[in-house]
DNA sequence: TATATGTTTGACAGCTCTGTCAAACAGAAT
DNA sequence: ATTCTGTTTGACAGAGCTGTCAAACATATA
């Protein structure tokens, strides 16, 4: 058997294609508001092949969630891990869900679709992962009950992710009524969060009242 | 013509035990999740009967939609309108949503999904009203301004209708991990947050950095 | 009692969606 | 050329869902 491998892609790799259509129209329009007639049409393939490649709709839509799933948990022990101040760890936590999600803006919505469509599941598969394993959770109220003890970590925990997420959450809206429409307003408008979210959250925690 | 009204109310109105029974599914499911069949089980009438409600479903959906976004929109002019410290206001409408989505806590993903499945109807509805308004707009941004020049009237405006909204949204996230599931454990939580909140964004505006 | 109004139901027709199958097609290997 | 593998497609069967209709039922009025 002569080794011939690397001759796919007819213009660009199928699979992928159906993948990136399916995400899409999933985000926008729901599991059920999907048909696969509307992923093949914009895959470009005929309903039938669409199921040649995923035998059911359910399972296309799970291998969309896996690979949703995957990138929304980047490994944050990294951050934790170094020797660097609250505020420095706190930046790059930031950065790195805003950048995730400027590259992947259909993911918190994806995510928190999910999570009210079948919590135990969102639930279980969370567990113990980023903000809400145990040794960063107590990590984290540690290092707030020495800067202000009356700070309650779940709340800030929770400040720190609503300020990240619902921008993405609520695109529409924050481009409709918060920036002018220009081009690329709405990651400029992004990035000029990442300071704004690092500023606010930590004068709440040196604003020992 | 005798006039003899109230005489219906089986038990309690059907019309209404139909709308909650569709508030909850369409929330949970979705439009498209959610059958007919299943409004029909939950109000406990045959399917049939529900069609002798509300023609369709589509104008099913409609009377469950309108009837959720007027409650979105509480009149903020009021509010506004205080002569008040710009604290005390910001107060007044946290409380005020907070109270809101409490008790209605299907409210904030209801409006969610509908905004990302239908954006231009939803942009349209909420134009000029509520925050988005002009009137309202252009106070706070003259206001803030007094404050702290340097900070922008839209990232304060997003700041706050995130730390309100999205612990909701996110709800199931917040009781599973950031409450230790205590009976009545999240409206307590909430209840907590309304100081926690004003604090925040006050301090970012205080802080003048 | 008879009649009128409002409500509930079972049955049906029509449509849409999913998933399968067998046949056609393309290209590489023999 | 033919054989094999992987891909695409049209056609079909089956299931589920919506919306309508006519008939039954209940209740109040005449």
């Amino acid at each position: 058997m002569i080794e011939s491998q690397e001759f796919q892609e007819p213009l660009v790799n199928t699979e992928q294609r159906i993948l990136d259509a399916a995400k899409l129209l999933f985000v926008q329009k729901g599991m059920d508001g999907t048909k696969m007639q509307d992923i093949a049409d914009s895959a470009k393939i005929s309903r039938t092949s669409l199921h040649y490649y995923f035998r059911s709709k359910q399972k296309l839509f799970e291998a969309v969630f896996y690979d949703q799933f995957d990138r929304f948990l980047p490994r944050v022990t990294k951050i934790m891990e170094q020797e660097i101040t609250f505020e420095a760890r706190l930046g790059q936590f930031v950065d790195k869900y805003l950048d995730l999600f400027l590259a992947n803006p259909y993911l918190p919505n994806f995510m928190m679709n999910e999570l009210n469509r079948d919590p135990e599941k969102m639930i279980e598969l969370f567990a113990g992962e980023g903000l809400f394993s145990k040794r960063v959770r107590e990590q984290v109220e540690g290092e707030l009950r020495l800067m202000n003890p009356s700070l309650e970590a779940s709340h800030f925990i929770l400040n720190l992710i609503s300020l990240c997420v619902f921008p993405f959450i609520a695109r529409p809206m924050v481009k409709a009524f918060l920036i002018n429409g220009e081009k690329d307003a709405f990651s400029h408008f992004i990035r000029e969060r990442r300071a704004i979210i690092v500023d606010t959250l930590m004068c709440s925690i040196n604003d020992a009242k």
